[in-house]
DNA sequence: CGGTATTTTGAAAGCGCTCAACGGTCGTGG
DNA sequence: CCACGACCGTTGAGCGCTTTCAAAATACCG
C-alpha cells in the first residue's frame, strides 16, 4: 500500500537538486528502458502485488477482470500515451494483456507516487487522468445498462475512431485489432451478436469492411445516431454536423 | 485504508502552507454551512456549470446520467461521508437528486483544489477515494456486463450491507431506502424483474421482507454465493464461511 | 498446401422486457 | 375512524432480443 511519508524528504531533495521540473507524466517515464511484450502476452494478473505503474509507449493492450466461472469482463483498451496500474491496492484489481505487439516502460509505484507528489506540475494532470477515466467508466456504464446490442457496438467504433484521431476531423476508416471475442467482452455481448451486429451495419452501407479488423466509415453522421446518445444530427447526406440539442430533465 | 504518515512531515509541510494542517478531507467541510435537499429534490444537474464539489452529511444521494430518450442509468448511490461533484469538466455529466432527506456541504471547485493543492496530508486521501471510486466503477462493469438478474440484485444487497456496517461483523438487516425503479436503473433490469428477483429469494429463504425497504439476510452465506464473484465458500447452516479460493486465469 | 483459429451464419431456446392488471400502503380529508 | 385516491410494488402472459448450440466459411500460419 503506499506509505507517502516515508522517504518524502530524500525525494524531494533529490527532486529539487538533481532534477529540473517534470512538465507532464510522460516524462516521468522518459528514462525508463521500454519493456516488449508479444501478442496474447501479460503484463501483470488479476490478484499479483501491485508494485509498479505502467506506461503503454506502443501498441495495445486490454485490461480484464475475471469472475469465478471463467465470465470475462474487457474494462478498457489501452493506447499508447495511457497508463495502466495506477491503484492503492496491494494488488492488481485487474488482468493486463497485450492486444498488439505492446511496448511499455514501468515504474515502481512509490517511485511514481513520490514523484507526483512533489511536482505542483504533475499533481492537476494526474487527477485529470484520473477524473477522464471516471467518467469513461460511467459513459461505459450507461453502455453495459441501457443500449442495445446495434447501439454499443457503433459507440465502441466512434470511440475507437475518435481515439485514434485524437478528437480531430474524424477518422475515415476504423483500426480494430482486437479480436471480435475481445469485443464481445468490452461490450457485455456474445461474440456472434456482435459479428451479426457489424455484418447488419455493413449491409445498411453504415460501415464498409477493410480487411477483417478494420472499417472505413462510410456513413460517419449515421453511425454517431446510432450510438444511442440521444442527441439528434443532421444526416442528410452524411455529411452530419452535430446540432448539439442536449436533452437533460428539468 | 491509506495508512500515511502525518509526523515528520508535517512541520514541513505546514511552514510551506503557512496553514492549519487538515487531517482529513472531512475537516475541509467543517466550517461550512449544512444545505438540506427534500426527497426528490436535486442537488444539480448533467449539463449545469460545476462549480461546487459537495460533501454529503446525511441521507442518501442518487448519481445518475440521462441519455437522449429518457433511458436512466444511476451511476451509483452516495451516503453521509461520501463526496461528489469531483471532476475537472466546466458542467457537471451527471445529475444529483435526494433518494431520502439529505445534508450536505459544499466548497467551490476552486477552494476545494487549492486546499487539497497545499495539503500533504489530503492529496492522498483524495488519490485514494478517486481509486476505491474507480475500483468500484469496474465492479459495476461486471456486474452490468456478465450477471444474471439474480446476482445482480444479490450483489447490490451485498453491496448495501457492506457499506452500512463498514465492513464489519455485516448487519442482519440492510436498509433499501430508494425505491425499485432506482434500484432497477442501478443494476440495468427492469422494475419488474427487480420485483420478481426479490419475491423468488424471499420464496427461498434467502432473505425475508422488514417492512417495504428493509430485508433481514437470512441466509447471508447463500446470499454471498448468489453474488456470481467466484469465490467458494461452505454454506452448510448459513454458517457461511468464506474459504477464498480465488481462479485466476494461469 | 494443410491445419488451426477466428469469424460468420443458421436455428432454436431462454432470460429479461413489455404490456397489462391487480394489490398494498400511505396521506389526506371527510 | 374510515373512505378515497395516488403512488409504488407485485404478479401474470406473451414477446423479442440476445444467447446458446451447431456448423460452415474464411483468414492465418507454418
Amino acid at each position: 500500500m503506499l506509505s507517502t511519508a516515508t522517504n518524502a524528504h530524500s525525494a524531494f531533495a533529490a527532486m529539487a537538486t538533481m532534477k529540473p521540473q517534470l512538465a507532464t507524466l510522460d516524462e516521468l517515464f522518459a528514462s525508463v528502458p521500454r519493456e516488449t511484450l508479444d501478442v496474447g502476452e501479460g503484463l501483470f494478473w488479476q490478484g499479483d502485488a501491485a508494485q509498479h505503474i505502467f506506461e503503454v509507449t506502443e501498441g495495445v493492450l486490454r485490461i480484464f477482470k475475471i469472475i469465478g466461472d471463467g465470465r470475462r469482463v474487457i474494462t478498457g483498451f489501452l493506447y499508447a500515451g495511457d497508463m495502466v496500474g495506477l491503484s492503492l491496492k496491494d494488488v492488481y484489481l485487474y488482468s493486463a494483456e497485450a492486444v498488439t505487439p505492446v511496448k511499455v516502460r514501468r515504474l515502481t509505484k512509490r517511485a511514481f507516487i513520490e514523484a507526483v507528489e512533489h511536482s505542483p506540475e504533475l499533481r492537476p494532470q494526474l487527477f485529470a487522468l484520473m477524473c477522464d477515466e471516471m467518467a469513461a467508466a460511467q459513459d461505459q456504464m450507461v453502455l453495459l445498462s441501457r443500449k442495445s446490442a446495434e447501439e454499443r457496438v457503433c459507440s465502441f467504433l466512434m470511440l475507437i475512431a475518435r481515439r485514434m484521431q485524437g478528437g480531430r476531423p474524424m477518422a475515415r476508416t476504423v483500426q480494430l485489432p482486437m479480436s471480435r471475442q475481445d469485443m464481445a467482452d468490452y461490450l457485455g455481448l456474445t461474440i456472434e451478436t456482435v459479428s451479426r451486429t457489424i455484418t447488419k451495419l455493413i449491409a445498411r452501407g453504415v460501415i464498409s469492411p477493410n480487411g477483417r479488423h478494420a472499417f472505413d466509415l462510410a456513413k460517419p453522421g449515421k453511425l454517431l445516431a446510432l450510438c444511442g446518445d440521444g442527441d439528434s444530427y443532421d444526416d442528410i447526406g452524411d455529411n452530419a454536423v452535430k446540432t448539439r440539442q442536449a436533452v437533460w430533465p428539468h
